[in-house]
DNA sequence: GTGAAAGCGCTAACAG
DNA sequence: CTGTTAGCGCTTTCAC
């Protein structure tokens, strides 16, 4: 590998005049910085990104947080988030923490020097924990909202109305909501914003669970959804909401001719299940992307950026778990045996 | 952040020594050593890793590079990769390339000269152009055997011929075989499989596609298989496998009941179809652990390692999509338009 | 516009 | 066992 004093020897230059001719092109004779790049290119020069970051702190690196690389959830927002890194010429590095706070510390330590920004993405630490981290290096955040740091959301509340007035209009009256984990912001965000659209709607709303954000605890909320006289549900996540669909199914209820589910985000596997899973898809993509954007920006500008969280718009997709609610509601055999 | 020049003042030893403290615990007075160490631990002193690396080369940064972040077939291996980097106090860098070989060699000319070593998952490069990177740097392949280059790879003759006994046992005699990319190593390897147990079981097997390897692959793929006297048909991989049971049941067949599927990797998503796939499932979380585990065995070790491939076991999960043979083939609906 | 020189924070000989 | 002395390859004042 040459060095940059290779290059300067070849050029009959100094060194410095190399180093300038690749960062501040402009204060150096035209003439010579083209040269100096030609004879660079001749011999393969590639300037040592290490040896580079070493004086400025200048690492060309970002991190992403994932809680659990393994969750369909994040595949788009880690495409999202490299593909913006990558424009701008920094590379991702994407942290798995297994859901632990404690891993996530570790991940966090471990990946700190090495990286200019960070981006969290539904970080399992508390709130001080994040602060504390967020004087380090510049820091966003991904839903959630933390005052004073940048952070990036799926509009849930928006998303949240527009599956209920697709189920309304679909004729159903009484819906139903499986919450997910207590602890979970958007959970919060998306059975307040239920409840808003069905004042306006004028339907009735009820909440089941909360249950584990999983398939299982989809099907665990089927028996008190069954024996509800809800008509349609809606489920905090697709994992739920498919769990949901399938516990229906053996409690002798055909989704969506008796009942109507919808799930929220759209990952990979909602259109794998059958029927195939309506739900309120989340901008994954963009949300990874315009992380990674906001944290950027804020790097350069020494101003702290934007306070307020921004908002990503939620879009429904319609599939084939969602219809017109049937004239009267099939009581299902298994509701009997209660 | 301290560094540790300040150690080395706050204990009155020189640096040299506060390094050796930490890197070469043996060599120096056990009794100042503690000393440092705890004044250090004090003052929240943390080894700068940019500084280190430069000098000594060791970044404690690998690289896995996978052809598509967003396919499910990754979520594990990364997971297994990242944990066993993690255990070696290594981080790991992933490299999403979009199933681009032009973006492979982008990302990596951007992070070899920061890794210590790589392993390419399922690489879109040429062999010569693996070879050419392999020698600046110690690298692994995953899926793919090219001499001289240690590889890890699933044993697919085996996963093969346990779907066929599975599948013999359940009565049928006529298998297909729907096909991947014919540029695929691993489509060859579980095709020749298939024929190879068929002899030795004595059944037939026929051979519908190419395909591609995606849920729509296995779609176009149906009418053919529903059409052939198969009873039970294997996939090139899970997706196809979906694929091909939708479109099975879009002409008039029940799976399992008339035709019997079964897939290939496990991915998630196996599990959310109905019926839930049977499929071959590839060691996705070992194939990741163990390919770091053998780029950091040959990084430790400065001969070259292991010259033949690692073959990690597959495993048949059996779920819902395969059964018995009916005792008639109940002929399709759609075949009977031709 | 260009060269010289002083580091960035750490490691690795080499002496003592 | 410990201190001294050079660097690793690049950037960045500061002079000229």
């Amino acid at each position: 590998m040459p060095t940059i004093y290779d290059v300067a020897t070849a050029c009959g230059v100094a060194p410095s005049t190399v180093s300038r001719a690749f960062s501040r092109p402009g204060r150096v004779n035209a003439e010579t910085a083209a040269r100096i790049r030609r004879v660079a290119e001749e011999m393969g020069y590639r300037a040592n990104p290490l040896a580079r970051a070493l004086p400025t702190g200048r690492t060309s690196l970002l991190a992403l947080v994932v809680s659990d690389v393994t969750n369909p959830f994040y595949f788009e927002i880690i495409r999202g988030a490299e593909l913006a890194a990558n424009a701008a010429d920094y590379t991702l590095l994407v942290a798995d923490v297994y859901e632990s706070a404690v891993v996530e510390r570790k991940a966090l330590e471990r990946a700190l020097p090495l990286v200019e920004g960070v981006v969290l993405g539904t970080s399992r630490m508390s709130d001080s924990a994040i602060r504390v981290m967020a004087q380090q290096r510049p820091t966003v955040v991904l839903n959630r909202v933390l005052t004073g740091i940048p952070s990036v959301i799926t509009d849930n509340a928006r998303g949240t109305r527009r599956a209920m007035e697709h189920l309304v209009s679909l004729e159903h009256r009484s819906i139903g909501y499986v919450a997910g984990p207590e602890a979970s912001w958007a959970d919060g965000m998306r059975w307040r914003a239920m409840r808003e659209a069905a004042d306006t709607l004028d339907v009735r709303v009820q909440r089941f669970g909360p249950v584990a954000p999983t398939l299982a605890g989809g099907t665990e909320a089927a028996a008190a959804v069954a024996g509800s006289a809800v008509t349609a549900a809606v489920a905090y996540n697709d994992l739920v909401a498919i769990g949901l669909m399938r516990g229906l199914t053996a409690s002798g209820l055909r989704v969506p001719r008796d009942v109507s589910v919808v799930g929220f985000d759209d990952i990979f596997g909602a259109e794998l299940c059958s029927p195939m899973l309506t739900t309120v898809a989340a901008p994954l993509t963009a949300l990874g992307r315009y992380a990674v954007q906001t944290l950027l920006a804020g790097m350069a500008s020494r101003t702290p950026p934007q306070v307020r969280p921004a908002l990503l718009p939620a879009e429904l997709v319609v599939r084939e778990s969602t219809a017109v609610r049937a004239r009267r509601r099939r009581r299902p055999e298994a509701a009997e045996d209660k």
